[in-house]
DNA sequence: CAATAGTTTAGAATAACTCTAAACTGCTGC
DNA sequence: GCAGCAGTTTAGAGTTATTCTAAACTATTG
């Protein structure tokens, strides 16, 4: 069950521990279209699931996984930061309502008229977020 | 000094108190191009200014007026708010380094590809958030 | 299996706000 | 002009998301 979990802890260059497996495991296993977790969410998850993980933990694990490439943050709203186990090049549909965000890929969209990037800078990212509400 | 400050705020059906022209001022005054501050850096400048404020009414003003239209709330990093002095329909490169907001005129920029709106939803703003870090 | 570097964790600390309730002030009407 | 009141301000307490601390634990290596 956590082979897969393993190996990407492995390949990241990460000690995978107890924690950290069962964490990579409830984010990436059986979930090929990807997932969008704040911290609580997903201790609330592996509380669930009988884990033993602090909050603590939670969160650096989560920021373990995003310096590692694992994961990426995505900020839609004051205050929570999402966290992305899609780390390909895509942008997002966010429902203000019930705060879900969903993946729109980047190859079918198309942007242009951007500005010249800046002497000296270089693009890290692009985010397009298309921001939705009730009708 | 204070008329264009005045007239914003009557226009906005706002009452006109000390704090709120103050602020209005900083904000709106001698700057065509438009601004990009978080509350702390307002209140700073308000202070450095001589202005008696407190930090609760800088929070509080620069939710009324992004309530009222005349400011608009962008996030770009978590933790902080920044407010916008340009409401108009535009995007932004965000240096990364330097916390900097740029403006990117929105009628120069073109977004082709974009997932049909689910049914049900209408789009309240796409955000387009260029994001820089030194080369 | 010992040694140790890396990890986890409870709880304290911080940062960015928001709330409360009391004091204050911009309008309105007279 | 001023009373009266709704709307506003504010100090300080409260909240929430997140990070820090430092002590206890564990994966890895020899
Ligand atoms: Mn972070
Ligand atoms: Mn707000
Ligand atoms: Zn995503
Ligand atoms: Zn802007």
């Amino acid at each position: 069950m956590g082979a897969a979990a393993y190996a990407r802890l492995r390949d990241a260059g990460l000690r995978p521990t107890r924690q950290r497996l069962e964490l990579a495991s409830l984010l990436f296993d059986g979930h090929p279209r990807g997932r969008h977790v704040t911290a609580e969410m997903l201790f609330a998850e592996a509380r669930a699931d009988g884990a033993r993980v602090s909050l603590a933990t939670v969160y650096n694990t989560l920021n373990q996984f995003t310096g590692a490439g694992l994961l990426r943050e995505v900020v839609v709203e004051p205050g929570t930061s999402h966290f992305d186990t899609n780390t390909g090049d895509h942008h997002h549909l966010y429902f203000e309502d019930s705060g879900e965000l969903r993946d729109v890929d980047a190859d079918r969209i198309e942007i242009k008229g951007l500005p010249p990037i800046p002497r000296g800078a270089e693009v890290a990212r692009v985010d397009v977020i298309v921001r939705l509400r009730r009708k």
